[in-house]
DNA sequence: GTCTATAGATTGATAGAC
DNA sequence: GTCTATCAATCTATAGAC
């Protein structure tokens, strides 16, 4: 593997268990196995490395939202099948959502970065809200009224959920916390 | 005011904006108006301020709910009132909640602290635990069966909104991620 | 209780050899 | 592309005068 993924790699991996001031060129040069200095070489500034860690996340985040959408067989099975994607992304309570991570860091990142979380934010809020107009027409999903609020309160709850997880280092308020979105599917 | 309680200020309405490690003893002191040695007189380490934070914020906010229940017409209202707490926290998306700041540093706190942490997460389920068991008792909020998994959504829903708020630095999420939730109240 | 002065570690980043 | 060596800045923390 070349040595720039296993930069992003690793960044991202400590990122998600520690947040965005959490990691240390120190830490990534360790983890990968070069010198810090090397790092540079790759990426000039840890805001460029944040930049591109973040986008590579979104992009890959939205293949696995695709991919869920060209197999599931009706709204409620992409809704199982999203909140199944952010709690597989927990690892017990180990590791969150790099978007998740790094939102509460916001100050110590550049627009860039930033940028790349906001679009993160439409994109995943534009999925959501196709699914439950869909489940609108399908109702594979019970009492959805209005789509826009729903996809809003749907990736603030498995957001939410997922920090609380993580807070306590426990995946089990994550299962706690959207049990009752998922009672709302059929079969 | 004395200098102690003027500390616990600045550092709290620091980390509500960037976080546990975005604030350092140099920002502190020049908030407060004294140099940097002389917060260790006050908070020997920052960890420990760290814990002093999260103590005092958990109690302040105990405080808060306990208000809202002995004032409160009904679990409705209680409810609106738990929103609009976390609402007013906001201010427009520049700050957020102490345990939602500190919940994605978890790495860089003490033991205390995390105690701390999950002491706020505990208090609040059971006050929540315990409106929903009310309102099944009142009616005043539809559709209400499960009272525990009704209480760990609420809040992991409203530390998500305020997440997604603090990441684009406006108010405007939170109120559409909270607005299904409200919708379910009785006047 | 606050100050000056400083320690020791770590941070992100640069220069230049290989 | 990776290295050694080094930089200036910042970090939390301590010692001791006032």
């Amino acid at each position: 593997m070349d040595t720039k993924t296993a930069l992003l790699d690793s960044a991202e991996a400590i990122a998600r268990q520690r947040g965005f001031n959490g990691f240390s060129y120190a830490d990534l040069a360790a983890a990968v196995g070069i010198r810090k200095a090397s790092i540079h070489h790759h990426f000039p500034t840890k805001a460029v490395l944040g930049q591109a860690m973040m986008e590579r996340y979104r992009h890959a985040f939205g293949d696995a939202l695709a991919e869920i959408k060209s197999s599931a067989h009706s709204a409620a099975d992409r809704l199982r099948n999203y909140i199944e994607l952010y709690r597989n992304a927990l690892q017990g309570g180990k590791t969150i959502c790099l978007c998740v991570a790094l939102s509460s860091d916001r100050s110590s990142l550049d627009d860039a970065t930033l940028a790349e979380i906001s679009q993160f934010h439409s994109a995943s809020l534009a999925w959501l809200e196709n699914l439950f107009d869909d489940a609108r027409l399908d109702g594979s999903i019970r009492n959805v009224a209005n789509s826009k609020q729903e996809a809003t309160q749907c990736l603030a709850l498995v957001e939410g959920a997922q920090l609380m997880a993580h807070a306590r280092a426990d995946a089990e308020p994550f299962d706690t916390a959207t049990a009752l979105l998922l009672a709302r599917t059929n079969a």
